[in-house]
DNA sequence: GTCTATAGACTGATAGAC
DNA sequence: GTCTATCAGTCTATAGAC
């Protein structure tokens, strides 16, 4: 497993997209130029080439990375039983997830128009994915008759608009807690939907 | 009032502005070069510097009409009697606002990081300012006791999101009208402050 | 008021040396 | 794997003709 000397392909390629990441949710992709990622890694420009076919490429695959991850971690996050406790259960993990990365969170929201077509239709799919699993929940609670609710889907993008909206707020060491964030939030989730 | 031959200064100043607000929406600020406002205007690039000191004071001018519009246009709203009526009026008011003028929405919240550190400043304090325009109204509901919120600052930003948030998903044309939206809104602000 | 022309700098991406 | 050098194109903003 010998490798040569100034071979860094597992070290520089995490690193690429790390300052990209940070770059482009600072200034916004098309203000970032590639030089400026290089410089972040500490590489010249033409080496990014290495780990990316392209500038856009190199937007695409973090966004859906971070799709990925949060349609897995998803999948994974203990739900409890019922429709109510699934419903909480989604509350607070939306918060959580998207307060632990406020970066991707901010990219994924404000580069789609950057995004090529068939870039952009993809990572809409996953997103619909994510807002199809708060649309089950709603529609088992309507069936459960624990919750109220006039038109699941409406109800579906006002509750994800309002839990994503404490990334544009919040601040780490503020004077609430995350976990204090997050009951108060569940409180307005429950009373929107009439629970 | 004779007016010189090729003298349209009272159109072409408001044809900029149309102009590049369209193209920032779409494509975003740094995306959007001076050269594609003036052909979009049917003017030379050059020519646009006879309305607008650099790109970056377009943006802000952009950015300021349309938070001023939103407090002149909120402070001569009906309000009706009572913080709930206050409450509904501001709910049913910024959806129909903001669904009136969605490239200057998209501007206001997308651009941000794009304008100067004083012009930032000044936005943030006209943004303020309208957040603060729900607050009291939480505020006063509180002490009428017709509402229940354990945290009204983060109440305000809970509801500013989720209404805003209708701008994302909403269509011209689609399954609901407009008002219908708003209903739905209200009955969820409602349920969400404990009314 | 608008044009053309241009300055000076920056862009994404590639080729070839090491 | 990274570098240097470079291509061909873009950018904002200004100067001066009309």
């Amino acid at each position: 497993m010998a490798r040569k000397t100034g071979s860094h392909s597992d070290i520089t390629g995490p690193k690429v997209r790390e300052a990209a990441l940070a770059l482009f949710a600072q200034h916004g992709f098309a203000a970032v130029s590639m030089r400026q990622i290089a410089a972040e890694v500490g590489v010249q420009a033409g080496a990014l080439y290495l780990y990316t076919k392209d500038k856009q490429s190199l937007l695409y695959d973090l966004m859906q990375a971070h799709m990925d991850d949060l349609l897995a971690a998803w999948e994974v996050e203990p739900k409890g039983d019922g429709a109510l406790a699934h419903l909480e259960a989604f509350a607070r993990f939306h918060i959580r997830f998207h307060l632990e990365r406020p970066d991707a969170v901010f990219i994924a929201y404000m580069e789609l128009r950057n995004l090529s077509d068939e870039n952009f239709a993809a990572i809409e799919a996953l997103r619909r994915r994510y807002e199809g699993e708060l649309e089950a929940i709603l529609r088992a609670g309507q069936a459960e008759g624990v919750i109220t609710a006039p038109d699941i889907r409406l109800t579906t993008m006002a509750l994800i608009a309002m839990l994503t909206g404490v990334n544009t707020w919040y601040r780490e060491g503020g004077r609430l807690s995350r976990d204090a964030v997050a009951d108060i939030y569940w409180d307005m989730v429950r009373g929107a939907v009439g629970a």
